[in-house]
DNA sequence: CCCATTTACTAAATCGATTTAGTGAACCGG
DNA sequence: CCGGTTCACTAAATCGATTTAGTAAATGGG
């Protein structure tokens, strides 16, 4: 027996697929008690189980979401697909995870892919070559949020992180406890993000009246990073505290500190950028700029869902606050 | 102007909406040179992209897997799922990543979501309470692979870790370094994965005449761990080695030693199951057991692929053997 | 040059739901 | 008891593709 559609069900009622329906509706008012628990009875023993792809299909509606994410590794990528989810699954709307590997090619097959399957909206962290895809997006009013990154010229809601206030109250924590030889290490400043934890780095610097010197300024791909800590450390006068600028790059520099036996707290103090589930754990534990992850997810979530709802939006750029949480790597050196 | 439809297309072209669909599916030796060109022009010029909902619908078939992880959170769960991904997209199918979150009525919800969603099979980390579903699932011949944990009675192909083998050696490793008080920490007794790494420990022990104590078999939801822990040792004498069951129960095992000023390596030797990406940078760096949970992704997804092309399947159960990865943690206690 | 085959298409049915317009019977107020 | 309303449904169109059967024109062999 091939599967159950709704006509079989009507005809084991022995109504009408369109009472059917309107039982699979629960608008009940539609019919009588008997007629209902009839249909009821006949759902069950026959385990009928309605095909979303057909409803989706009359009613311009699938109820499912896609979130497309820079790179699903970090930390703060897994949290705020989390609370996207966790938000639309009590509106009845499911979500879909993509993993664009910060790969502009692969956001777009994303992109195409899920739009295909006719998703109500999107939430994406943005890569700066797709810029015309999204204007694209846009101009047809798709709804359509985006995280973490800002590109210019995007009329669509941004949730976002306050990355130049965070960034610029890490460093004067630095400097109060005595640094002044600062590095900040970035991925390639390709992105929003890492733009704007430059310039909180160099605005916290020259407020203080601090050089800014351009070797301490380290903006590599991951996998270079460890030769660019090498030269870091190989100038007359090495820094004193780094900057992690993520998760990936703690990691990176952490491997380094190990193998070229040196201590952190001692030997430079450290903070970084990113909610790290073992910064407590490590010796000494590393002072950590915590981003509201879960609240921007739930943002956003919410921002997309009005949109698909049709219902205004008063602001479209969204930014929250982070959070130092100042732990043993960052105090003055011993 | 609404959405650009297969029928607007042929319109534009000047042929029917058969010919179209034709085209889209490259089977252009239906139509002449001209005729397929003009096609191609009209899709460019209106930007058509297909509806995959209506696809779908008449051709049965979805060309999506859904995946539905145990925990998200662990790196086992997420590095399986990145497998699985890869393999997929390479024969043009998408994959749906769930996170069950060990709870059988998220479980549920998603299973029923996904076969909603008509994708064309599954690849459960399944829970014991739902085997009725999956038992259902099997009768009705629905492609399905189980992934890490075994359910007796299940005819369905497995994939899955030589829990046993793998706790084996690793308890063998510290038996060998001159350990005698070895305790084992797992989350509570619920899954084969749990029993069968207990189960390798009690062999070990036991072939080595070593007496097994009860008081050394914890096992505890992670709220529950740090409590467990400090009875452990709170008994006169307490154990001198630890293998910790995953990932997050290391974070647990860490944070514990954290506050009760015990030094791993010196205070207890440790091993942990599962990968972890900063075993190696922490002090000391931690022996590892590591599954080989890429090559496991593949093979579920081999398998499923199998499954919805009807082919046939050789064996029910595969088991992949695990890496013992010896790092400064489990050496002779100082 | 005629009938058969091939070429290059099209019309219409179909997938499994939703939804709108419509229908017959019961009810009901005046 | 008669016209209007309500009740409890049903028939049929529809969503946007795929696919099968069919057709008109061109080709080609004898």
């Amino acid at each position: 027996m091939g599967k159950i559609t709704m006509a079989d069900v009507a005809e084991k009622a022995g109504v009408s697929k369109s009472t059917v329906s309107q039982f699979l509706n629960k608008r009940y008012h539609y019919m009588r008690e008997d007629t209902r628990t009839r249909i009821e009875e006949a759902i069950k023993e026959l385990n009928y189980q309605p095909n979303y792809l057909a409803r989706s299909l009359k009613q311009k509606r699938t109820s499912t979401v896609g979130i497309i994410v820079g790179n699903i590794m970090h930390r703060f990528s897994t949290e705020v697909s989390r609370a996207v989810e966790d938000y639309f699954i009590q509106h009845d709307v499911h979500t879909i995870v993509c993993n664009a590997d910060n790969n502009p090619e692969k956001e777009k097959k994303y992109i195409e892919m899920l739009r295909a399957k006719q998703v109500d909206g999107l939430i994406i962290f943005p890569t700066a070559p797709n810029l015309d895809i999204y204007q694209q997006l846009i101009r047809e009013n798709y709804p359509v949020v985006f995280m973490d990154r800002k590109l210019s010229g995007l009329k669509a809601p941004l949730v976002a992180s306050e990355n130049n206030e965070a960034t610029w109250s890490a460093i004067q924590h630095f400097i109060d406890q005595g640094h002044e030889r600062i590095a900040i290490v970035t991925e390639p400043l390709t992105i929003s993000t890492r733009l704007e934890r430059r310039d909180g780095y160099k605005q916290a610097l020259e407020e203080n009246g601090i050089e800014i010197k351009p070797d301490f300024l380290v903006s590599a791909e991951i996998k270079q990073i460890q030769q660019e800590l090498e030269k870091l450390f190989a100038i007359e006068s090495p820094p004193t505290a780094i900057l992690a600028g993520n998760d990936l790059l703690l990691i990176e520099v952490l491997k380094f500190a190990k193998e070229k036996n040196l201590k952190i707290g001692e030997a430079f103090a450290l903070i970084v950028f990113d909610n790290i589930p073992f910064a407590h754990l490590v010796d000494p534990p590393v002072t950590t700029i915590k981003q509201s992850s879960y609240l921007m997810g739930e943002r956003a979530a919410e921002l997309l869902l009005k949109q698909i709802n049709n219902q205004k939006i008063e602001a479209l750029e969204m930014r929250f606050p982070c959070e130092l949480i100042i732990r043993d790597s960052s105090k003055r050196l011993k």
